[in-house]
DNA sequence: AGGTTAACGGAACTCCAGACCCGTTAGCCA
DNA sequence: TGGCTAACGGGTCTGGAGTTCCGTTAACCT
């Protein structure tokens, strides 16, 4: 988000002369849109803020991006291509505490977790935004997914433990916390998620159905 | 929600004259609003439109609710007061697997589900809200908290676990699904929302801190 | 059952987000 | 290195969300 962004892919595919100044002017809106998002929330997001902000004319603006949503769903994808890498421990209840501190840390940073209270509100309003946020989203699990299936090999979680529905698990509860209860995102709730996944795991919750022999 | 809404409570403590008219524009607003709001969404809402599906003047509307978010707020009050009856199956497994299928139920129905993104976007966006859906929340919470008491009374949880953890944990997954995923929410994401949580609390993972000895 | 006034509601007004027009800038290519 | 044109951006216009004004309705009280 906040460093360089990457390509400027999600210009329409068949879009001639992408270069310099357009790549230019996408990174400070999509900048100036975060920042925009994470002090006003998005029902008050203008877009001519957004260009004030990014020093940019408003007109291209409404033109490139033409509404808040889809503005955010840009902004998602560009998010998406901005990855961390992975910590690994060596053990399935270290990896799993690393992602939730990871994801907790993230929340728990006014800014950040502003910026993602504001991004999924967009995503429940808009279905291409909602589409943009679950990439995101997908992106993030199978960047993490790996350490579910090092655990399988190492024998501490059962064979054809579902790993995707393991990295979510251990995320499910902060999200949940963030938006439905006012106590704050502490250290403390991170490494329960973690544990109560692991314990499950290793309990076989999370066992695909076998098919049918 | 859709069947006679509680006493007109909210209505400002000081006010006077709550009766018949008002409480029946309330009831008539509140329905309408969320018709509204699982139809089009949090973003696309306006209150002159609420105001006529409700058969309302818009004047009073904007008067008494005033933005968008006000009028989630109380209709979030409203809902907290609406509260269904808890099943008992005699085992922490079956309870909480009720519980998950409740909730699995309600957000898989189309305009309930709708109407659930809308308010948890309208909660993003302003702190009044945000704190009716987090009593919302603590409200449902608090109904299905006894259940896990009774398991720890029957030996099925250890002692000191947290029985409002434990009920959130059983939610969370299924809300974190329906924002972050396109899959739909069916029976077996319910399911094992509901095991997850069992094993994971007989593993001890939701035991709190007991202070210092 | 009649007076008082809280609350409702139609209509006219304000104001600004978003659309439109058209001149300007700067990538891209021969 | 100069021409072509995609993309930018200032200025202006407009529809509709939200406000204000004031007359009307109907709860509450004695």
């Amino acid at each position: 988000m906040n460093a360089e962004h990457g390509t400027p892919a999600s210009a329409e595919p068949g879009t001639l002369r992408p270069g310099g100044r357009t790549a230019r002017v996408r990174a400070a809106v999509l900048d100036a849109a975060g920042d925009a998002l994470a002090e006003q929330g998005f029902a008050h997001l203008d877009l001519a803020d957004v260009a004030r902000r990014a020093e940019v004319g408003r007109t291209t603006v409404y033109r490139r991006w033409g509404t808040v949503t889809g503005l955010v769903a840009d902004l998602l994808t560009d998010m998406a291509e901005s990855s961390l890498p992975r910590s690994e421990t060596g053990s399935l209840l270290g990896d799993l505490t690393a992602n939730a501190r990871l994801v907790q840390r993230t929340l728990a940073d006014p800014r950040q977790g502003a910026l993602f209270r504001a991004v999924i509100a967009a995503a429940t309003c808009e279905p291409r935004t909602a589409e943009a946020l679950h990439r995101f989203y997908d992106v993030r699990v199978r960047e993490w997914a790996p350490c579910v299936r090092q655990a399988v090999d190492r024998g501490e979680a059962p064979a054809g433990t579902d790993a995707h529905e393991v990295i979510r698990a251990v995320s499910a509860p902060l999200y949940y916390r963030l938006l439905t209860t006012a106590e704050p995102l502490d250290p403390a709730a991170a490494d329960r998620a973690a544990a109560a996944t692991a314990a499950a795991t290793r309990a076989g919750a999370y066992v695909r159905p076998s098919p049918a022999p």
